[in-house]
DNA sequence: TTGCATTCCGGACCATAGTCCGCATCACGC
DNA sequence: GCGTGATGCGGACTATGGTCCGGAATGCAA
């Protein structure tokens, strides 16, 4: 079993970098069963996928009560987006200290493009964990890809409301749509970059590259 | 009880206009019944919201069976999408044949941006039923709205993978997003409404007016 | 009107998400 | 070690979406 990276106990994550004077230490059987738990639900939606973990058989296979999960996770939805985190950090880490075009480097259109190609790819493969985490993804897993969009924008001199600007470019890559646009409408991914690409040029305002 | 707007009975409404040979006509219980439920579920979310509108209560208050409910929506989101199709219909009536801007007269570029507001209030208003819906419309509802902004499009001399520049235009309407951003970052509808239009207007290459 | 084939109805039944609270387990101070 | 208060555990329980099939209502033809 290996121990999932994702931070343990603390209802935000983002303080939960140290521990707080007043705030008392994850209890030892807590993190264990949020790690089990974790292991667990990723093996069963590797082996099965997504749609056959039920609350009830991942609480009998991880071995804790269901009522464990909902403590830890809030709901189904949640589970789901913290197994997403797992491979999230990895994405983060291709973006932040990756090769370029997608890592630093590249000029920032080119990192723009890459990371709407690479969020595309991502959310296609693991399209049935993002529909069974409720249709997106953590909250810290939306604001990353936001934040990084806002920060590319900034630097390539986009004017104007550039929080909303980047929530709009990030808009077509959401799972719902994309799930209608392949699985009803049965369009190639290539197409859908491609209009992708085309729309995020049209906002920074650069004719669209390859 | 007033009679419900929507087509009744077929499984595709476009294909309802007449009776085709070979097809039988509706059965009148089946008309009957469906029309008790949409008017049912209709009075039951002005009343009480559409949180309050579970399956087995709808089919108490319509005096049928769940089964019915099944039989004719598919599932809770279909019914759900049912009842927002009797107010979407006097939407699109005020679009095709409605006042300009909304309605036809006004120039292209000017009719994109008031149907965006318009969208966007219109959701605003039905937030929850939206959701309840499963964070959607109907598809006939959706190709209306899509098909309307490609047609501007075109109007506009937009080159490109217009159906999908459509689409990706209307995507920051949606409402899994319009609700991350009105009830958890608390934007006001304003500021989302003026960066819709700034991206709009990057689309299709003029300079946003007002 | 009656008989017949077809379609639809209805509510018992099932699966699963989510809740609740008595009780076990843990961390800490002595 | 050991007592003690706090924290979390776990599984029985509830609510609700969705399925299924025996039987009734319907429409058509004679």
């Amino acid at each position: 079993m290996t121990p999932h990276s994702a931070p343990t106990g603390h209802p935000d994550p983002a303080l939960a970098l140290l521990p707080m004077a007043g705030t008392p230490r994850v209890r030892s059987d807590a993190a264990r069963n949020r790690d089990a738990l974790l292991c667990t639900a990723a093996r069963m939606v590797a082996e099965e996928g997504a749609s056959a973990v039920t609350m009830d058989r991942l609480a009998a296979e991880a071995c804790v009560g269901k009522g464990t999960i909902f403590r830890r996770f809030g709901n189904r939805a949640g589970l789901m987006a913290a197994v997403l985190d797992g491979s999230e950090a990895e994405f983060q880490a291709r973006v932040m200290r990756g090769e370029p075009p997608l890592g630093p480097g590249a000029p920032p259109y080119e990192r723009l493009i890459a990371f709407g190609v690479a969020r595309f790819q991502e959310s296609v493969q693991r399209i049935d964990l993002l529909e069974a985490a409720g249709g997106g993804r953590s909250h810290a897993a939306y604001s990353f890809g936001l934040l990084h969009v806002r920060h590319l924008l900034a630097e390539l001199g986009v004017e104007g409301d550039l929080p909303l600007l980047a929530a709009a470019v990030l808009a077509p890559l959401e799972v719902p749509l994309l799930r209608a646009q392949l699985e009803v409408q049965h369009l190639p991914l290539e197409r859908l970059t491609a209009a992708w690409i085309d729309v995020a040029s049209r906002v920074v305002g650069v004719s669209p590259t390859r």
